[in-house]
RNA sequence: GCCCGGGUGGUGAAAUUGGUAGACACGCAGGACUUAAAAUCCUGUAACCCUAAAAGGUUGUGCGGGUUCAAGUCCCGCCCCGGGUACCA
C-alpha cells in the first residue's frame, strides 16, 4: 500500500537522490553526437544565511529547462558553482575571528545540502569555486592578457601590447593617439611623439606611456573611498552617495589603482545588445549606464584680461542653438581656471574654488537644486558671429564629462535657464514662442530665429548643418560622448585574486605565467591600514619578498571571478589553460542565463567585456557570452508585527494599536497563522516576551503585515527545508513555478501549495487503485484520452519553450483532472505524461516511471512529441455574435464552406430573433471560429 | 525630472498576440462521507437586474476619447504602482 503521504514522499525523493548520484546520471561529457544546449544560473555568493525560498526560484526554472532539452535529445550543460571571494567573509572574520577560507568552505556545503534536496540536475564534477587556487589561477592568467592589450581604434579590436610598441618604433603615436586625451608625453608635455622620440625615451617613460594604452591599467584615480569599510567602492557600490552595504558615507580619494579601459568597448558594448535576447528593460539599463550621447566638440577661443588667447572646447548635443549661447560653465577644477579669472574676479573666484573643495560628494548630491557659480571675468567669442561670451565657473558642470565645459543656451536647457535667472543673465531667444520667458524648451522641433545663417531651419536639422560648417572651418568636428567610465578593479581587501604582477622601481611588471597562481598569503589580519592600502600590506615579507621588487597590495574585485566562470565550467579541471579551445568551441555562447536583474550593469557588463577582450585575442569565436537572458523576479518577505504597548510587555492585536501608544516589532512569521499569532509560541519565542499579556480582539492576537525583502533581520524568511519537509522537493518546485511568471516580483506565501500537492496526489493516484496497487491498463485509448494527452503536451512544449512555466502547472492539473473524470488508467496515456511532468517533478516522475516496469531512469527517454491529428475535430461550436455580441453558439462541420456557414446562421431561430428579420449588412465568417452578424 | 515595465474577481493569475475575458489554483459558501473533527470528494463562486428555479438581460480588464464587424490587446490624452537613472551638457 503506497498511498502519496509524508512518509512515502521522504522515501520517494530520497532513493532517487542516492540513486541519481549512484548512476551519475548528471555527467555531462564534452564530446557528443548530440547538439549542445548550455542552461546557466548565476552563481550564488555563499552566504552565512544559507538558502531561502527566494533563491531556488530562477534555479528551478532552468532545471526545468536543462531537464527538457535533454528530454528533446541535447546534450545540456547545467553547471553550478560559488562566487566565493567577497566581502561579507571578511567582515564575518573581523567580527569572530573565523578565517574566510573555512566560513565560505561551511557555506557551501551548507548551500550544497540545500540544493541537493531540491533536486537539481547539476554536474557537480564541474563546480568551480572562485576562491580556489586552481580558478583564480586562470582569474589572473585572464587579467594579464588584459594588461598584455590595448584596444586599436582602427581595428576596433583588443591587440597584444607588443603590436603597439612595434608601431610605436616605427611611426610614433601619430596614428594612435592616447585614448585619455587629457594625457601629455611626460618628457615633452605634447600629445604626440614620433618614432624617434620613442626610442629615445627612458624605460619608465616608455612605460608610462604604453599604461596609457593597456586594457587593464594603474592610474592615480578619484574613487569612492568608504572610511567606515577602509575599502574603494565601485560606482555602482555606491548609492546616493553611501555605501551599498552598510549605508556609510563615501568621498572621493586619489589612489594609485587598477582599472579597465571598458570605454574603449563602449560602442562594442552598446551595439552587442542588439544581438542577444535581453529583456527590454535590461537592454535600457545598460544603455543608460554606458550613456552614449551624439554631439560636437566646439571650440571657443577665450581672451583674459591679459590678452592672451585660450582654446576653451566645450561638449554640445546641441550645436544647433550656437547663437543662443549666452554665457560659457566650466568645472570649478577645469585647468584653465587659473589662466581665464581676470584680477577684479579672483577674490570671487578663490572663494568658490574654496566652497566647492569643501563640499563633499554627498553635500553635492542632496544639494542638486542648489545654484552657485561665479564669472571668471574673462569672455568666449562666438566663432559665428564674434559675440562676446562671459565665462562663468559653476559645480554643476563636471570635469569628468565631456570636456568639463558647456556651452549655456538658457532658453533650451533648463540648468542652464536656471542659472541665467539666477544671476540675471540676458537670455537671447531663438525658438520664438517656444520660449515663454519662464521655463526652457528642450524641442528639437522649432524654427530658429535670432541665428545668422540657421534662421528659418527647423532645429534638428540644422544640427548637421552647424557641424558640417565647424568642420569646414576648422573648430570643431562631430563628437560622441558616453557617461560610462572605466571600471575600478583594486579592492582594499583581503579575501580576492592578489594581482599577478610585481613593482620594479614602481612599474608594474606581469608575473611569469608559469609561476601562477600567485596565491593569496595565509593572513589572520584583516583590518586594513586604514591609509588606504588593505590587509596585504600588513604582510611585509610577502609584499617585499625579495631586492628591490614588491608585490600589489590589493585583491581584485568579485567581478573578476564572475567576469569568465561561465567558460571555466566547459573545462573545469584544466591545468594547461582555462578551458580547452575544443571545449569552448563545442560548448559556446551559454543558450539560457538565468539570474537576477539586481546584476544588469556590473557582473553583465564585464561578463561581457571579458568575452570580447577574450574574443579578440583569438581564444573565443564568440564574443557575447549570453544568448539569452532571463531575469527571475525576487520572492520577499511577507513579515508579520506585533504592537507593544510603550513601556509595558502588553501586546495589542492590529486592529486595536490605534488606541494605545505602540512600536511594531517584527515577529517570527512562522509563529503565526495567517495573521493570527500563536501566543504560547510567542512567549516561548523569545526570554523577554516569557510574560508577555495580550490584548485581544475576537479572542485572537492579529498581527500587521507588510512586504519586505526576506532577512533574517526581520523574520521573515522562510526556509526551503521546511518545505520540502512538510510537501516534497516536487511541490516546491512545482509550486514556485506556479506562483506566477517567472520575472515578476512577489511576496513568498503558501496559500495555494496545497493546490499543487493536490494535484500530485491526484497525477500519483491516476496508476494506483484504491488499494494503492499499481494498476495500469494496456487497452487503446479512446480519442477524448489522446485529445487530452497530446493538448496538455503541445501545450508544456510551448510553455517550456517560451519560459512561462506557471502555465504549464496549470496545464498539467487541467490533464490531471480531466482524465481523472474520465477514469483514465491507459499505459499508452499515462506513460508520455509521466516524461513530460519529469523536468517539474523528477521524483514522482522516476518512482512511478519504476513502478510501470522500466529499469532505466526517465531522464533517458524522449520528450513525446504530440501529434495534431489527435487533436482535429469534425466540428466546432461557434460563437455566434451580433454586431459583436455574443448571442447564441452552433455547430458546424469543420469543413464547411463559409457561404453555408452564413445560410445556417442567418436561418437560425435566435439570429433572426435579434435582427428582427432585417437582412444584415454582412456577416463574417473567420478561421479564429467567429461568426459576426453586422446589422 | 527623464527612460523602461506594469495596472484584469476577495487573492495569485490565464487569455495561443485583434476573435467566447477571468482558464488553473487559493479563499469562501453549500453538500457527501463521519458520533464528531481532520482528511478526501462533489457543487457553486466577476458585479448587478430579472426569476420559485431554469432561461434571459445589463455592465465590466486604472480613467477619458478614438480606430475596427470585433479592443484587456492597436492609436491619442490623463491618473496610479514598480524598476532604473539623475546637474552627463
Amino acid at each position: 500500500m503506497a498511498d502519496y503521504s509524508k512518509e512515502e514522499i521522504k522515501h520517494i525523493e530520497d532513493k532517487w537522490r542516492a540513486e541519481w548520484e549512484k548512476r551519475d546520471v548528471y555527467k555531462v561529457k564534452n564530446d557528443s553526437q548530440k547538439p549542445k544546449y548550455y542552461v546557466l544560473d548565476m552563481f550564488p555568493y555563499p552566504s552565512g544565511a544559507g538558502l531561502h525560498v527566494g533563491h531556488p526560484l530562477g534555479y528551478i526554472a532552468s532545471d526545468i529547462v536543462s531537464r527538457y532539452k535533454r528530454l528533446k535529445g541535447f546534450n545540456v550543460l547545467h553547471p553550478m558553482g560559488f562566487d566565493a571571494f567577497g566581502l561579507p567573509a571578511e567582515q564575518y572574520a573581523i567580527d569572530h575571528g573565523i578565517h574566510p577560507a573555512v566560513s565560505t568552505a561551511q557555506n557551501i556545503q551548507n548551500f550544497k545540502d540545500q540544493l541537493s534536496k531540491i533536486g537539481f540536475c547539476y554536474d557537480w564534477s564541474r563546480e568551480v569555486q572562485t576562491c580556489d587556487p586552481n580558478y583564480y589561477k586562470w582569474t589572473q592568467w585572464i587579467f594579464l592578457q588584459i594588461f598584455d592589450s590595448w584596444y586599436n581604434r582602427k581595428t576596433e579590436k583588443a591587440e597584444r601590447i607588443s603590436v603597439l610598441v612595434n608601431v610605436f618604433e616605427k611611426e610614433g603615436n601619430a596614428n594612435h593617439p592616447f585614448p585619455n586625451s587629457k594625457f601629455l608625453v611626460p618628457q615633452t608635455s605634447k600629445e604626440l611623439f614620433t618614432a624617434a622620440e620613442w626610442k629615445s625615451f627612458d624605460k619608465k617613460t616608455n612605460q608610462d606611456i604604453l599604461m596609457q594604452y593597456r586594457l587593464a591599467y594603474l592610474a592615480y584615480t578619484d574613487v569612492n573611498w568608504c572610511e567606515a569599510l577602509g575599502t574603494v567602492l565601485a560606482n555602482d557600490e555606491v548609492i546616493n552617495g553611501v555605501s551599498y552595504r552598510g549605508g556609510f558615507p563615501v568621498i572621493k580619494k586619489q589612489m594609485r589603482q587598477w582599472s579597465l579601459r571598458i570605454t574603449e568597448y563602449a560602442e562594442r558594448l552598446l551595439k552587442g545588445l542588439d544581438e542577444i535576447d535581453f529583456s527590454d528593460s535590461m537592454k535600457e539599463i545598460q544603455r543608460n549606464w554606458i550613456g552614449k550621447s551624439m554631439g560636437a566638440k566646439i571650440s571657443f577661443q577665450v581672451k583674459n584680461e591679459k590678452g592672451e588667447v585660450h582654446n576653451l572646447v566645450v561638449f554640445t548635443t546641441r550645436p544647433d542653438t550656437i547663437f543662443g549661447v549666452d554665457f560659457m560653465v566650466i568645472a570649478p577644477e577645469h585647468e584653465l581656471v587659473k589662466d581665464l579669472t581676470s584680477h577684479a574676479q579672483k577674490e570671487e573666484i578663490d572663494a568658490y574654488l574654496k566652497y566647492t573643495e569643501s563640499r563633499s560628494e554627498i553635500d553635492r548630491m542632496a544639494e542638486v537644486k542648489k545654484i552657485t557659480g561665479a564669472f571668471t571675468g574673462a569672455y568666449a567669442i562666438n566663432p559665428f558671429n564674434g559675440r562676446e561670451i562671459p565665462v562663468w565657473i559653476s559645480e554643476y558642470v563636471l570635469v569628468g564629462y565631456g570636456t568639463g565645459a558647456i556651452m549655456a543656451v538658457p532658453c533650451g536647457d533648463e540648468r542652464d535657464h536656471k542659472f541665467a535667472k539666477h544671476f540675471n543673465l540676458p537670455i537671447t531667444n531663438i525658438i520664438g514662442q517656444h520660449y515663454n520667458g519662464e521655463e526652457a524648451n528642450a524641442t528639437k522641433d522649432a524654427i530658429l530665429e535670432n541665428s545668422d545663417f540657421l534662421n528659418g531651419m527647423v532645429m534638428h536639422q540644422a544640427i548637421d548643418k552647424v557641424i558640417l560648417k565647424l568642420e569646414d572651418k576648422g573648430i570643431g568636428k562631430r563628437q560622441v560622448n558616453y557617461k560610462m567610465r572605466d571600471a575600478g578593479w583594486s579592492r582594499q581587501r583581503y579575501w580576492g585574486e592578489p594581482f599577478p604582477v610585481v613593482y620594479r622601481e614602481d612599474i608594474p611588471y606581469a608575473m611569469d605565467e608559469r609561476k601562477l597562481p600567485l596565491t593569496l598569503p595565509e593572513s589572520n589580519n584583516f583590518k586594513s591600514s586604514g591609509t588606504g592600502e588593505g590587509p596585504l600590506a600588513n604582510l611585509k615579507d610577502w609584499v617585499h619578498f625579495a631586492d628591490g621588487e614588491r608585490r600589489d597590495t590589493n585583491t581584485m574585485p568579485t567581478h573578476a571571478g564572475a567576469a569568465w566562470y561561465f567558460l571555466r565550467y566547459t573545462d573545469p579541471h584544466n591545468d594547461k589553460a582555462f578551458a580547452d579551445k575544443k571545449a569552448l568551441d563545442y560548448w559556446g555562447q551559454v543558450d539560457v542565463y538565468v539570474g537576477g536583474s539586481e546584476h544588469a550593469v556590473a557582473h553583465l557588463l564585464y561578463a561581457r567585456l571579458w568575452v570580447k577582450i577574450l574574443h579578440d585575442l583569438g581564444f573565443l569565436n564568440f564574443d557575447e557570452p549570453f544568448k539569452k537572458l532571463i531575469n527571475q523576479g525576487k520572492i520577499t518577505g511577507d513579515s508579520r508585527f506585533v504592537y507593544r504597548v510603550r513601556g509595558t510587555n502588553k501586546f495589542a492585536s492590529a486592529g486595536l494599536r490605534e488606541k494605545y501608544d505602540t512600536d511594531p516589532l517584527h515577529v517570527d512569521v512562522n509563529i503565526v497563522t495567517g495573521t493570527e499569532l500563536d501566543t504560547e509560541a510567542f512567549r516561548k519565542w523569545k526570554p523577554d516576551f516569557a510574560d508577555a499579556e495580550f490584548i485581544l480582539e475576537d479572542g485572537k492576537y492579529i498581527c500587521g503585515t507588510g512586504i519586505e525583502k526576506m532577512s533574517k533581520s526581520y523574520f521573515n524568511v522562510v526556509n526551503p527545508d521546511v518545505i520540502i519537509e512538510n510537501y516534497g522537493a516536487d511541490t516546491l518546485r512545482m509550486y514556485e513555478m506556479f506562483l506566477g511568471p517567472l520575472e515578476l516580483s512577489k511576496p513568498w506565501n503558501t496559500h495555494g501549495i496545497d493546490g499543487v500537492f493536490k494535484f500530485l496526489r491526484r497525477f500519483w493516484n491516476l496508476f494506483h487503485d484504491n488499494q494503492g496497487n499499481v494498476s495500469v491498463s494496456d487497452a487503446d485509448p479512446s480519442p477524448e484520452e489522446l485529445k487530452v494527452l497530446h493538448k496538455t503536451l503541445k501545450k508544456i512544449e510551448y510553455d517550456i519553450e517560451h519560459f512561462s512555466f506557471n502555465t504549464s502547472v496549470s496545464e498539467f492539473m487541467i490533464c490531471s483532472n480531466e482524465l481523472t473524470a474520465m477514469k483514465c488508467n491507459k499505459r499508452s496515456i499515462l506513460e508520455p505524461l509521466v516524461i513530460a511532468l519529469s523536468p517539474y517533478a523528477p521524483h514522482i516522475a522516476e518512482e512511478i516511471w519504476e513502478k510501470l516496469g522500466h529499469t532505466d531512469t526517465v531522464l533517458n527517454e524522449t520528450f513525446p512529441q504530440f501529434d495534431e491529428k489527435y487533436l482535429k475535430e469534425d466540428s466546432f461550436e461557434y460563437p455566434i455574435s451580433i454586431n459583436g455580441k455574443v448571442r447564441t453558439k452552433m455547430n458546424f462541420a469543420l469543413d464547411m464552406p463559409k457561404e453555408d456557414i452564413e445560410k445556417l446562421v442567418l436561418a437560425s431561430e435566435v439570429v433572426t430573433k435579434w435582427t428582427e428579420g432585417k437582412a444584415p449588412k454582412k456577416v463574417i465568417v473567420v478561421q479564429g471560429r467567429i461568426v459576426n452578424v453586422v446589422m
